[in-house]
DNA sequence: CCTCCATATCGAGACTTGTCAATATCCATT
DNA sequence: AATGGATATTGACAAGTCTCGATATGGAGG
């Protein structure tokens, strides 16, 4: 795999983790959360634990905040929004229906369908 | 890198790569795409786009339907759905504020904090 | 049946990722 | 300064992924 540079791919591989996605569920149900409080859900190590939160966060997904000993998680806005923006992207059929090509009983091409 | 079980999973991974991404895009703007069109757009090779098609069929995000020679690809309107709840799961703060935890201005935790 | 074209599969190589044990860093408290 | 706890970093290894060239499959048309 080449390393992902596009911004949007790199959010998406961030959530494409077991650990982390369970990461993101529970910083999204509890709002701010101490690294310390992953370990123990997630079933992976500490060192484990803290490579997903630089992924996390490298990404763009969360930010940090130290206080005292503890460092707390939280997500950032701007990674809902955009992750948001893609999901509204995808459907189903055209977003603008493309003119001459009328629906489900399109015939079989008999030339190299265009694009 | 652990083989994904967790449909959730698998479905992201599937969004996390720039050529499937551009696939899935494509696919939205057009509605039903003959796979010979991904093969120019991509930059990548015949066998790589099949790869592709198939890593996006079996995370359950297209369906296929052959029309002679040609085979068309399209979005499966299940996944849409379902991408757009995990999308909807995320949140910056917490979805269902946590009773005694009053937003912003908590102060550090002299012992270690709960969950 | 044979050929052409579109698509899929196979096998291999380079690279990335997830995980852990060991170690380092950083802060608070004694 | 020394100790202890929380977190990050390093180094290593197994396993996965992306890509390609070569080859197989399968339908269309002569």
């Amino acid at each position: 795999m080449k390393r992902a540079t596009d911004p949007d791919v790199r959010l998406l591989q961030a959530t494409a983790d077991p650990t982390r996605l369970s990461i993101l569920r529970q910083l999204s149900a509890e709002g701010s959360v101490c690294a310390c409080s992953f370990s123990d859900c997630c079933g992976v190590g500490q060192p484990t634990v803290s490579h997903h939160l630089r992924v996390l966060r490298e990404a763009g997904w969360v930010t940090t905040e130290r206080r005292g000993t503890w460092i707390w998680y939280a997500i950032r806005p701007e990674a809902v929004e955009r992750f948001r923006e893609l999901a509204g992207e995808f459907a189903p059929g055209p977003a603008r229906p493309v003119a001459g090509l009328a629906g489900q009983a399109r015939p079989m091409p008999s030339v190299r369908p265009a694009n």
